[in-house]
RNA sequence: GGCCGGGUAGCUCAGUUGGUAGAGCAGAGGAUUGAAAAUCCUCGUGUCGGCGGUUCGAUUCCGUCCCCGGCCA
């Protein structure tokens, strides 16, 4: 085997209505590369709004792969996010450009670069049943059946924690044995990757992008967009979908639940929240460079991070 | 102008039979392996509206003033 290079790819991370798009837009213009959505609210179809996907304009100068591309009443994951990812790196290297993945979902960047243990995939009926017994049980009585079968899985996922609880439970129906025994085949990320996170320097400045981009969704017709799922018959607050920031809060009006004006509010919350979640991952999760948001230069300083960028298969950076 | 309620954490409010106070929400930090825009954990000192008085001690009782509601003039 001839020693090659590893071809580049790129992460472009940052929290919500940092300006992540804008910024991939931009570049992709003036470097050959193609965008790999990293979104897991961007992959639903007739969600375009309240996710802010980009629009057919910007879509047409700046194609973006792996959005609007599933049906709401479906699950996606970040195993399959990996693999359709990695296919997508695949062909987008083929045609001898660099892939730029822009995106704010973090787990789905670390499945990709730090891959994920063999383990199975979700099971609907069994994850129906778990629900049922917990709803009877508690959680805890379910928690205390995981410590006899995976203690360390037990110890590390929290009594209260239902979602991971469940998870480690199918875990064990499937495979007949605890998580603990299935995580240790994490890979080598086979490409060089250049990591960036945008994001305003000012905390407080964030806030009020996503409290201003949150009202001109409003003004631009959100509440009408969830109106039309929630009168779907198969969708519900159980669905990813449904439960996205913003369209739960939302279905919560339209359920009768809150006001408008409340649902909003608390919209805007959760929207805080998120940004503030990414941020935990992008500090501790990643080594990438940071770059200020609100910069006037945003666009330079990034090209001249990717600088050393090759495109072809056998040009590398020298050892 | 009179009467009745209220004025306590960024917001909504609880409470202290007088020993300087606590919830929810918001906010901050963290975790994160097929739901991840999900799920979960940790973090609460603030002239208890102002000024006087009673008291060893007042946010709590009394007086007075200010502000916000409601009712009556």
């Amino acid at each position: 085997m001839n020693e090659v290079a590893p071809l580049p790819v790129v992460f472009l991370m940052g929290p919500t209505a940092s300006g992540k798009t804008g910024l991939a837009v931009e570049l992709v213009q003036r470097l050959p590369m193609d965008i790999i959505s990293v979104d897991s609210a961007l992959v639903y179809q007739d969600m375009n709004i309240g996710t802010a996907k980009p629009d057919a304009d910007i879509l047409a100068r700046a194609p973006h792969r792996l959005i609007d591309f599933l049906d709401p009443a479906l699950s996606y994951s970040a195993a399959q996010f990996a693999s359709d990812a990695r296919r997508e790196i695949a062909d987008i290297h083929a045609n001898g450009r660099i892939p730029l993945l822009v995106g704010g979902t973090m787990l789905y960047y670390r499945a990709l670069y730090s891959g994920l243990s063999e383990l199975p995939e979700a099971v609907p009926e069994i994850r129906t049943r778990i629900d049922q017994e917990a709803s009877q049980l508690g959680w805890p009585v379910l928690h205390a059946r995981l410590a006899a079968i995976d203690a360390g899985a037990a110890a590390r996922i929290h009594p209260n924690d239902a979602q991971r609880i469940q998870r480690a439970l199918e875990i064990i129906e499937i495979t007949g044995e605890g998580p603990s025994v299935h995580t240790d085949s994490r890979h080598e990320f086979p490409y060089e990757s250049i990591q960036i996170v945008v994001n305003p320097t000012d905390r407080s400045i964030l806030h009020d992008r996503i409290e201003q981009r949150f009202m001109s969704m409003m003004a631009a017709g959100f509440l009408g967009e969830v109106e039309k799922l929630h009168q779907r018959e198969d969708l519900d607050l159980d669905k990813p979908s449904v439960r996205c920031v913003g369209y739960r809060q939302l279905w919560k009006y339209l359920d009768g639940e809150w006001s408008l004006d409340e649902a909003v509010q608390r919209g805007i919350a959760a929207t805080r929240q998120l940004a503030k979640r990414q941020l935990t991952w992008l500090r501790n999760g990643f080594q990438a460079e940071w770059l200020d948001a609100t910069t006037d230069d945003l666009l330079d300083q990034a090209i001249s991070k990717l600088g050393s960028l090759r495109m072809t298969k056998n040009i590398g950076s020298a050892p």
